[in-house]
DNA sequence: CCCGACCTTGGGAGCGCTCCCATTTGGAAG
DNA sequence: CTTCCAAATGGGAGCGCTCCCAAGGTCGGG
């Protein structure tokens, strides 16, 4: 019954020792790297077998100087931003592309004061190997954060401005123009939209793309109904729409969180959907295949954004120098339009 | 205009170089540790604010033995599972409590061989300083780990079998039992239950509640039909439901997903809910209020628990021994129900 | 005025690993 | 049987921080 930390957590010293061999030979045929002789190679993994040894990866990242993580960092004045299944998907897609390099994914929500101190430590102290941006806003401070510090970051989805370096994002004007096209050549006229925030990108993108739509069918843009991409946002939004235009016979909702919403302010009103007024939603998330009715949507690829902007990260850290990377959007057309 | 890494990162001897105190002296300062003269604590922090200095995080882990980072570790034999919303929603509150104590979020989400093989390191070599787990299943090889490992761990949501030292969790038997009983009080007799999966404890739990609902009312309980908390099982198992029964009056489904599936199903098949059939659902998540008609669900406080689950970790990883934690659902009621 | 008692101080030894480099070893080539 | 080169080896110096401990200072009380 062995006891004692050290008993717990063998050393490579001691590997080395029950090895027979000098810590440095150990330590090359832990990594496998040349140098080694077979059979040192193999007594070494007898030795690690043996005694359970597991490289201690603070050590380790001290040595090397890295850490063996890259941080996900989602901004936000509120952490409520985060509930949203978009990030759970982001997540899922980054992290296999982590896995795959064996890196950790350390989350960061930088929603108060103290959370975006944190990040901005860890990006002043290479706290991670690299660093994922997402849902910036307007001025948002990490911007300037992201600039100074000197470590990899990858941006996912662009923040206004000039676009950084490196950033994958999805192509949201072309979605939104054409979940607007297809409205318009459907036979709808009075189209309006229920944009996203307007002081993040994604939200002014759609938002240019259900313009450059109505504008290239000859039709004036309706002044736009801001939302927050929630779905209450969504709801209210609708009403609001409404009770300024009577006659509307369809909406663009920036996402389908929105557009669930502008369906129960529908239902409440009486109006049918999507007989009386067609209602097209972005995202494809699970909401929109479930909503009553299906929500003719355009779907991003969003899983592998969170796929790409990780393996963009890598390849940096890597010490490469990759190019932007626009996915492409396409529309799912469902029962609401 | 600085360059060199030296000049970018500087390290604590030269702060103390600068400030004219030794090394040990800066450290004491930097940590606010008694012994140190306010004059050198002052100097101490005007050379830090000068150089820039930002503490190593990981030298520091090294000798202090500390991570500064706790691990989230969501098991799953596929990734989608993470793909819930309410994932998200735990960890916010999970953020949110470690936040306070200036610990970093590590997300591992153990969905592949390699996912869950990383996990075992991070488990084996204390690459955290403590380590939540949800989500287990049965027989789950994470709960062996979990016993062996030297570091603080608390699961959230229990797993199947015997109850684990320490825990959080919500109270599944008295949520369904209380949905079932309202069904029941409502004059619903042929109740039936879209059960979770059953190799999870919650899912157990839930389907329990629902049998001690029926028994106690006298009424034989109906087979439970196993989804897995998607909506598209949800959707299946309601189809099934119905031909089975075709007599049914009310539905209790094991979450608002499968709940929102069996909701698209009756719909498609022509039966108005609530008045041919009652629907209740668990979680009320968003799904829940975007639902049409809106969920009669049980609510259970889901950034709670990942809040209680992370400050459990806390205490434990502070040297206390905290008792096990049920948090109290309730139920909401809508027009489905 | 002297002597403990306590607060300050800084030296130094790690924490466990990587990696450079000088040294030894094993052969292949001459 | 030398001569040399390449592979193999292990010693040792860090990586940047914490913390123990011995040494020096300051003060109050006897």
């Amino acid at each position: 019954m062995p006891t004692g930390p050290s008993r717990r957590h063998p050393t490579l010293d001691e590997v080395a020792q029950h090895a027979g061999v000098s810590r440095s030979v150990a330590s090359r045929a832990l990594n496998n790297a040349p140098h080694v002789s077979r059979a040192k190679r193999e007594a070494v993994q007898r030795a690690v077998r043996l005694l359970g040894y597991v490289p201690h990866p603070t050590a380790r990242a001290l040595a090397t100087r890295q850490t063996g993580a890259a941080a996900l960092v989602v901004s936000g004045e509120d952490p409520s931003i985060f509930a949203d299944p978009f990030f759970t998907e982001v997540i899922v897609g980054a992290s296999a592309a982590l896995e795959e390099a064996d890196l950790h994914l350390m989350l960061c929500l930088a929603a108060s004061d103290r959370g975006r101190k944190r990040v901005e430590e860890l990006m002043r102290r290479r706290g991670a190997d690299g660093v994922m941006l997402m849902a910036l806003r307007e001025d948002d401070p990490l911007a300037r954060l992201a600039e100074e510090a000197d470590m990899p970051v990858v941006f996912g989805g662009r923040p206004i401005g000039p676009a950084p370096r490196h950033y994958v994002d999805v192509d949201n004007t072309g979605g939104a123009r054409e979940a607007t096209e297809y409205l318009l050549a459907h036979g709808r006229r009075r189209v309006a939209t229920l944009c996203g925030r307007l002081d993040t990108e994604a939200g002014r993108a759609r938002l240019r793309g259900y313009r450059d739509a109505m504008l290239s069918a000859g039709l004036e843009p309706l002044p736009p109904q801001e939302g927050d991409f929630t779905e209450p946002s969504g709801a209210a939004g609708m009403a609001a729409l409404l009770s300024r235009h009577a006659d509307l016979d369809a909406v663009f909702a920036a996402n389908d969180n929105m557009a669930a919403g502008a369906l129960r302010t529908l239902r409440a009103a009486g109006r049918t959907v999507p007989d009386d007024i067609a209602v097209a939603g972005f995202d494809d998330l699970t909401v929109a295949r479930i909503a009553d009715p299906p929500l003719t949507t355009v779907h991003q690829p969003v899983r592998a954004l969170g796929q790409e902007t990780a393996r963009m990260l890598l390849t940096l850290i890597n010490g490469q120098d990759p190019t932007p990377l626009i996915l492409p959007t396409r529309l799912i057309v469902r029962a609401s339009a």
